[in-house]
This record gives C-alpha cells, sequence and structure tokens, in this order.
DNA sequence: CTATGTTAGTTGCTAATACAACTATTTACA
DNA sequence: TGTAAATAGTTGTATTAGCAACTAACATAG
C-alpha cells in the first residue's frame, strides 16, 4: 500500500512536501554538522548559537530569545551556552534593569571561530547548492521557506 | 557586527538561505511533533519511520534501509525499532538469501496508528501551510527542495 | 504594602541519538 | 579453497536535549 493510495488522498501533496522539506534539512545539516566537525571541531549547534549572537542587532540575545532563536527549550539553552562559555566562546553579562535575565554575548575567540567556521560553512554550500540550483532559484526558496516559516 | 558586513559577503545569500531551511524545519518539526503528541501519542520519529515503511515500494525495508530513509545511524535505528517493536507497531522478519539482513514490515497496528497520525498531520499542514502558500507555489517550493536534495 | 501571578533562568531526571567496538555473514580474490 | 575485506546489525558508552520542578525577580491587583 502506497501512500498514493492510502486513507488521504486529498492533502498528500503536502505530505509529501513536507517529507521533502524534513529529509532535505536534516541531509544537509548531516552534511554540514560533519564538514564542521572535521574542519573546526565545532558541532553544528554551537556554530547556529554563535552566528544567532553575530546576528542580533544588539550583538547579544538574553537566554530566552536565544532559546527561542535557534529552536531550543530554555534548559537545553542553558546547558549549550554552559559548554560555549567553557569552551571561550560566549561570555554571560548582568542585564542592567531585569535581575533575572541574562544577556549571552559573543567573545573574541567566538568571533574568530565562527569566522572560521563561515569559511567551512560557505565551501559547503558551494559545493551542495551552487550547482543545484540557480540565483533566481535560490531566491525563490528564500521566498517560499520564509513564506512558510511565517509565524 | 551584522552578517551583512562580516567576512564573507559573497556567499552571503546562501547562509542566509540554508539558514531559513534550518530555521523553517525546526519550527514545524517542532509544532508537529507536539500535535502529534498531544493528539495521537506518537513521537514525530515514530511516525516517520512509519511513513518510510508505508511509502516503501516493497512494503518492508532493510534496517539500514530504513536508517538511510530517516536520515538516522543505523545504532539510533536498531533502538527506534527496539521501541517501536515493543510498541507493536513493526515486526522483525529474517531475509532469506542474506542472514545479516533483517527486514522490518509495518503491522496491522502500526498501520492504524499511521492512519490516525496522518489525520493529525494534515490537519496540521493544513493550518500551516495552506493559507501560507498557494498550490502553485508548493509545487514550485517542492520542485526547489528536490533539486536542493539530490544526491 | 502585600499577595498573587507571571517571567527568566537553572537543575534533576530521563529519553533519544551518535560513535565506536564487536559479532556474524557475505563477497572478492589469490 | 582459504583468507582478507566489506557489509549488516547490535550493544556499550557518552552526549545532548526536553520536561518538569524549582528559585529568584518582576508585575499587577487589592
Amino acid at each position: 500500500m502506497s501512500v498514493k493510495t492510502s486513507t488521504c488522498p486529498s492533502g498528500n501533496e503536502k505530505v509529501i512536501l513536507f517529507g521533502l522539506l524534513m529529509d532535505t534539512n536534516a541531509r544537509l545539516a548531516k552534511g554540514l554538522n560533519e564538514e564542521l566537525e572535521k574542519a573546526c571541531r565545532l558541532p553544528l549547534a554551537w556554530f547556529d548559537a554563535l552566528l544567532q549572537l553575530r546576528k542580533a542587532e544588539s550583538g547579544r540575545l538574553k537566554m530566552n530569545e536565544l532559546a527561542n532563536a535557534i529552536v531550543h527549550s530554555t534548559g537545553g539553552t542553558t546547558r549549550l551556552i554552559d559548554r560555549l562559555y567553557e569552551a571561550g566562546f560566549v561570555a554571560r553579562e548582568q542585564c542592567p534593569t531585569d535581575r533575572r535575565a541574562i544577556y549571552v554575548t559573543i567573545t573574541a575567540a567566538g568571533n574568530a571561530k565562527l569566522d572560521d567556521a563561515l569559511t567551512t560553512h560557505l565551501e559547503f554550500l558551494q559545493d551542495t547548492m551552487a550547482d543545484r540550483l540557480s540565483g533566481v532559484e535560490r531566491e525563490t526558496l528564500s521566498t517560499l521557506l520564509a513564506k512558510l516559516n511565517a509565524h
């Protein structure tokens, strides 16, 4: 029994699209993670956290903002930042206006590591993306993903 | 310092596209996982494994084929199938031509559970996808993801 | 001002996954 | 045929992440 002939004929196209999104992401993430580990000894989760910190307008994020940006639980983010702190890539700052809150900032070492990792990242994307999608196609894909990702 | 003005100006558009893909996937997967847990008590990983088994032409997959289909390690797949077996959703069959290999098949209970989950899944996709992307846009997105996912 | 509720972050616990080492089997080839 | 290499799957171990309970701080209503 194939999916096509199963109980939900009408929405099948969406199931397939969603499956394709998950699969594409999983394979690319796996490939990038391997590359980053090999070339930079940097787990993808660390890369993502550092990238989100750099992307932040103010150059820093509160724990819960970071957790949301990397789509982790707050507990998981606490531990992740513990590890990044151990490695010297981030620092914690008290928030002057709210003593519950903590700002996470990227350190010079963190920035250097991120630059390094971005080089690897770009090589990887060049290899996996450049010859598969044209510039126009990449732009279209971006637009569609952004629409789909609207919160 | 924003990403735009940092060390890799030329490939930035790709970094952003990739980030968008990861982020979109993470948020949708998280949402779907919550829905499936709530409505069916079925983890997304179980759903994915059952769906891959149903999608298989022969109605069954060897362990390593399944591992590849769900993008897991073989070790992780062994444990996942252990759990699905405990729950009665899959069975293991010896391969008659290769005594090392094991076929994983979906049981009647597994099929019933998957049908149930697909209903939830479709409702979720209807909510998150239908009003954000048109039919044509979904088709375009599928095409582009398939190109990007070429192995 | 105090009490109640909400928010930010951490910690204990558990579950899930990857990696590497291992066994069993098959394949290649000399 | 006999041995080495490759392949399929499992298991020990460590890492990682989520959830729920917890503490501390802030906000709001009385």
